[in-house]
Order: C-alpha cells, then structure tokens, then sequence
DNA sequence: ACAAAAGTGTTGCGCGTACACCCATGT
DNA sequence: ACATGGGTGTACGCGCAACACTTTTGT
C-alpha cells in the first residue's frame, strides 16, 4: 500500500512544530461556551442556558455566535478563554475546561456559502481557502449566585440550550457536543457542584444533575449515591423558612481529587492543595 | 469582584474569530502519537510502543521528539496529524483521534531553557515570547499487522512507552496523557480492535487489553465482556499449528457504534455505514 | 391535621470478579 | 498421556434502581 517511493517524501520527516514554512493563512482563536443554570419565563425546573454575542460583521452578520476571539500571543489558550469569558459575562466562572480544536477546511465562511445543504466534499487544492481558522473551543460553568450579576449588553444575549437560533459557523454542533460532554462528565466526575455557590442543599445539587441529563433522578438514590463519592462536608447548618423539613446545607469538598481535567489536570490539583492547605498524593 | 468598569472595555466583546488584528507570532502545529504494539526483546508479552523523530535543529536539537510540522494551509488538522503519520511511518493507522490542544505560553523554548527545574511562573508582560507554539495533538493505533512494515530511517526510532528519554518540549508529558486517555477510553469503547489486523483471536484481543491496561485479565470473564458487548463476530475459521486446542478467529463489527470519537463521530459514524452498506439510526 | 419535601430502610437485579472445571489439539 | 491454552459453569459481592416508609417543618 504505502511504496519504498515514501523514502523520496523523507525530508519532510524532520520538519517540526517550530518550523514556520508553508504555515500559511492560518488563524488561530479561541472560543469558549459558557453554560449557567437559569429558569425559564413561568417555570419551576432549571435549565442550561448560555451567552452569545450579536456577530456586527461579515461573515454572519447579525447572527448569533460564541464569544470568543483571536489567540493574544502573550497568553495560554486557557487564559484566552477566560479573557473571553470574563469579557462576555463579566462573571468569575466555576470551572473551565478544553473541549475541542475545530480545524476543518470546510469551516471558513466560504465554503459554508457554497455548500449550502449540499453533501460535505473535500475541497480541490486550488480552491484552498484564503481566510481559514482553527478554533480552540472552551467550556465553562458559571455558578448560580453568579448568573443573576450578569453584566446586561445590547449585542449579548442568553438562550436557553434547548431553543437556540442557527447559529453563525459550525457553533450550533460545537454547542451540542460541549453538552454531550457535560452530560458525560457529570456523571463520573464531580462538575456539577461548579454551578453552585459555595454551599448548596442536596435538592439543589440534584437539580443540576437533573437539569444536564434531562432526566429526573430519585432523591434517595442521589442522597446516597453523592454521599459515598464523599465529594460534600455537611456544613451543619440548614435552611430554614421553607415550608417544609429544612434540608442540610453542604460544601464541596476541595480536597479530594477531581478526575480527568485534560492533561494538565495534576498541575492544577497540585495549586488547589497548596490554596487549600491540605496535600493530596 | 468584577466592577462595572467592565463596560468600558465592551469595544472587544465583538472581537471574533475571524478577526485578525493583534493575532501576534503564535505558530500552529500539529503533532501525533503513535501507539502500536510490539515485543520486547526476548518477552512474550506485548507492550505498547511509538516512533519518534529525532530535531535536527535548535532548540533541543538531537533529541527525540514526537512526529509532526505546522499546519499545511489546506488540510484540516486530522488530514495533517494522518499525514505526519505517513511521513513518520508510511503505515495506515487503525484509528486517529484529536488528543489535545496545548497552548501554554511556558512552551516555546526560551522559557524552557530559562527556567531549568525552578517553579512554574507566568511571564511578565514585557517578555512575552517571540516564538510561540500552539500544538494540537493527535493519537493514532497501528494495527500490528502493520507494524512488521514499518519503514526504516535514521532519524526515526521506535521507542516502548515506559522506557523513553528525555523528550524535547514537553513531549513526555504529552505522551503520559495519551496513555492515560488510551487506558480509559479501552475501558468504555472498542478502539483495542484498532491496534489488530482484520481477523484476531480473542487471546490476541486480551493481549491489546492487558498491553495498555498494564494488568493481566481472567481470560474467562473477558471473552463474556467481549460477547456481551457484540463488538465482534465469529468468522467460523480457527487458527490452526498451535499446540493446544485451536482458537476461534473473529472479525470487528463494524455496523456497531463505536461511541465517543469527538464532536465529528456522527459524521465519521455515517460515512462507516454507507462503506459497510448497514446503516445505523 | 395536612401538605410537601427531607431523609431512611429494604429489596431485587445486573454485572464484574474469582475460580473450578471440561475440551481439543500437538508432541 | 500430558501439557497448554481454549472455552464453559457457577457462585459471591457490590452498586444501582425502585419504592415503601418515617421525619420535620409551615400553614
């Protein structure tokens, strides 16, 4: 399949990342989804929703879209998305996480234009797009006593999850797969506790569970279920004034390990425990 | 925490990613991790190994380093990450899969040389770098019926995953991450079958498993997992000349889903079907 | 007293693990 | 016949889902 005329491509082996020929019209940016729980208009129920930001120029023009914009070359792509983010909402978010590099060719306004519903097709070489971008997507949880401090902007709206427009780009589809991850993640790692304040009811922390996977959950299941992962200290106090049994507030508990925050996930542990004061590993 | 003197920079909120201004000297490049199986010398036992390339240039010139060049201007990043993994190999891959996008500023290497062992700090504004690097890394499986053709060249070596050098940039790093995605993602999905030839036994199956799991598996309950899962199909043959009872070959089904392959695994998934002529959803 | 949500107890099922045991082949 | 790995049967324990039941408040 592959020939010995391979060989004869062989100088092109030792290019390496900090070779800048042939690095042509590439631009880099970065992108962040921003989820926060909200209720809608008359309902009792939470639900996802996020910031998008009124695009004011060509292409999609007038469109919705991710905030996000181009990599400053004096920060990380995670200090970039948090940039975005605090520019955005003007909100401190609860966690904040890599999704996704979105680098296809098709991306670019263009050929988005020319295929217009028809089937996806590799482009022909000499049709090489002269505006391509790659984007670093980001997602981020906002915690609930943030969400009403939002910072209100004419070209800045929230939509709910589940009712979005079309999007400008392929944002709706990136949209869909920072939610597929969400409800994946928060069943085996500890996130859901980000979109609340620093202490919560257990009613409430299930509300966020019910809310990403759509589905309601048996609160003596959950009860038990989160009080043996031990990811919550009973604070001993509760909140009285309902009409009902007043339910134990809780904290998260720092020191315990989080699982899988990509690939720097132990240098970031590692800064928690020294904020904390308290050693893990 | 955050004053309403926000508002005063609101002009950036419409910044967006196809806007090019202050899009300083970031450099974007794609790299690959190349995981197959292979012996040891003198053990029965598989293990995992990769090729690496050794710089021929500055910074870390004659070390080993991980395959990969910036970003062809007319390839999507999975098409240049299989594309190095031409170069590298000229072996097709079982499977390829985005990784990671790292994007510290802490990588270029300046800072690296600068801060030789010290903590980790943030560089001032002043000094920002005048070389920097976004990678986005891939991973890919190389069907060990592959392996047996890799090409030969004096600046690529294979190296087995737990006895590797000091790499250049932060390569090491990288490649523990690959391993622990690979150790999960064995776990909930089936891209073990990726590392194999078309037609395998299941204690060929069971090798793969135990190779990147690192544990050895009951060989009873691991052909029920494997049943129950229904990733695989009796071809009815058996592998004859060994000197105990002859084992059954399988082949992959391929009409099953494969789950999480990132946000473009429908399309992916879609494209299998119409290959396979069965169609899924 | 009653509603409503907090919180506890109990049971059954499915799945992973451990391990005893039989099967089929080459030497 | 026996060694070797292929392949089957069985039993235990844990975790989760279902759901009945008790507790504690406000009205």
């Amino acid at each position: 399949m592959t020939g010995p005329d391979n060989l004869s491509q062989s100088p092109t082996v030792n290019r390496d990342e900090h070779d800048d020929s042939e690095n042509g019209s590439v631009t880099l940016a970065v992108s962040t989804v921003i989820l926060a729980l909200r209720k809608k208009e008359g309902e009792s129920q939470s639900s996802l929703w996020l910031p998008l930001v009124r695009r004011l120029r060509e292409p999609y023009k007038g469109q919705w879209a991710l905030p996000g914009g181009p990599l400053p070359s004096d920060l990380s792509l995670e200090q970039a998305a948090g940039s975005t983010l605090k520019r955005a909402t003007g909100l401190v978010p609860g966690y904040l996480e890599q999704l996704y590099a979105f680098g296809d060719v098709l991306r670019t306004p263009d050929h988005h234009v020319k295929r217009d519903g028809g089937p996806l097709t590799v482009p022909a070489a000499d049709e090489a797009p002269a505006n391509r971008t790659v984007s670093v997507v980001y997602w981020a949880s906002i915690p609930a006593t943030e969400v009403s401090r939002t910072r209100v902007h004419e070209n800045i709206r929230w939509f709910p999850l589940d009712e979005l427009p079309v999007l400008a780009f392929d944002h709706n589809e990136i949209i869909e797969y920072a939610k597929y991850r969400l409800q994946n993640k928060v069943e085996y790692s500890r996130i859901a506790h980000s979109f609340l304040g620093e202490e919560f009811t257990l009613a409430q922390l299930r509300e966020v569970y019910e809310a990403i996977l759509e589905r309601p959950l048996d609160p003596a299941n959950f009860r038990r279920q989160i009080a043996a992962s031990k990811s919550i200290i009973d604070t001993g106090r509760r909140v009285e004034g309902t009409r009902h049994r007043p339910p134990r507030l809780y904290r998260y508990d720092h020191s315990q390990a989080f699982s899988d925050q990509g690939p720097l996930g132990m240098y970031r542990a590692a800064e928690h425990a020294k904020a904390e004061g308290s050693k893990t590993q």
